[in-house]
DNA sequence: CGACGATTTGAATAGGATCAATGGGAGTGG
DNA sequence: CCACTCCCATTGATCCTATTCAAATCGTCG
């Protein structure tokens, strides 16, 4: 693969300081891999063999144990799977599979290393991403340990609604099912969750959710920066 | 401070590659101090002004939203507090509380940012503590969102069994109160949740819990090296 | 048109939380 | 050393939340 064919990977904070040589030699080992939807691109318990970037399509984050399975995240353009595994050169703690047809980057693990312990740029990049991505799962778990599930589904309404810019209405991003997955839910109880957020001004219409009063979503809501604010 | 008096600092992963005179200029600019029990270290929501290194004593990390607070995890001799938020140079996500009287150094955050851009074995530490932080929290989310309370706390206790040798018996390293937070339930829930418990042969007396059925206990607890076993 | 999966709704159940009350130590002051 | 107090832990009763199982509806895609 040549570097040029993705200016939108070198523009990631992950690369976007990284020297030209390192990335030109990152990208020249990396393939470039268009999947279709429903694939398991990764298995938990596999050994990380590569770093996934996702460039177009989307792809889900999940975890099974015993019978049960949970979605852990959904990643989209353009944005990475799994650093921590590959930089410890450790085994997956999650499985991933494509939402639809996804266009996905893959790099070696073992390059993505080496360009670590040579490119001190690099190295700064990944501590910030790495960073960011604890930060973003503490607050994922504080959800879900200190707020029941008609609250975490209205702090998501919220924030699905500043991210969309905040017309009103909120266009959910994915089925509900994988929705209700995220939320730590089922999906009988998303549907009796919106039923219950109606009185404060929910209404749901298959993808599209009108917010039409929004001081007494947030009264309920009780949104807080530090769960709710993306990337701080 | 000079650096001859913390020996085991040094020798944290996180500092042992460093440079000795960087070493040396953080330990010049850090605080040791020493806490009696049950104070406020730190309040999520506060700007990261230090890094914590907890050298004597043990601290609770927590967070807290509307009237709800949950233990988020307990940290011992020698590790390091919320090194995401000082990297990041952002505000806390969680607040620390001191558990009994402890030792505990502080660095202030711009000296570690700062050492941590002059010194690339530094920052790879860094990385490297980052990654197994982000995977630790990983499990945690895991384990509340795929498991029973009563799941959890067998596979917990099975952990601490492990820990401590597994000659059959296991003490509790905290009062039943932060256990119960730990694992996402009540105390009540905990209660019940051991007795439960005692037909798979947990016995528990105090603080002192025997487990006379491993096999047993094993097979209702299916535990997870992906979720239970400790910083792989 | 027909099949399949997603979503919703209903009914019953289970898992946890809350409220209240009691028992038990550990630490304090007399 | 003993009485007192406070907080932890346990237990019972009840309530609430969420899951499970079942069934109906809806939409989409072949």
């Amino acid at each position: 693969m040549r570097s040029s064919d993705l200016p939108e990977v070198r523009e990631l904070a992950l690369f976007e300081s990284m020297s030209a040589e390192c990335f030109e030699s990152l990208m020249r080992v990396a393939y470039l891999q268009t999947f279709p939807g429903q694939l398991e691109l990764i298995a938990e318990g596999d050994p990380a063999d590569f770093l996934y970037i996702v460039i177009e399509g989307s792809v889900e984050l999940y975890a099974k144990s015993n019978g049960r399975e949970a979605t852990m995240s959904i990643v989209r353009p353009v944005g990475t799977l799994i650093l921590a595994a590959v930089l410890k050169d450790a085994v997956y703690l999650m499985s991933a599979r494509t939402r639809e047809k996804s266009k996905i980057l893959l790099i070696p693990s073992e390059d993505i290393r080496a360009a670590f312990r040579q490119d001190n740029d690099f190295a700064r990049a990944i501590v910030v991403e790495l960073a960011t991505a604890y930060r973003g799962i503490v607050k994922e778990y504080k959800d879900l340990k200190l707020r029941s599930s008609v609250e975490r589904l209205a702090n998501r309404l919220l924030r699905f609604h500043e991210d969309q810019g905040g017309n009103g209405s909120v266009e959910l991003p994915d089925d509900k099912k994988i929705l209700a997955s995220q939320l730590g839910m089922t999906p009988e109880n998303l549907s009796r969750a919106f039923n219950t957020l109606k009185p404060y001004g929910v209404e749901v219409d298959g993808a599209l959710v009108r917010l039409t009063d929004l001081s007494s979503l947030r009264r309920l809501a009780k949104p807080n920066p530090l769960i709710d604010s993306p990337s701080t």
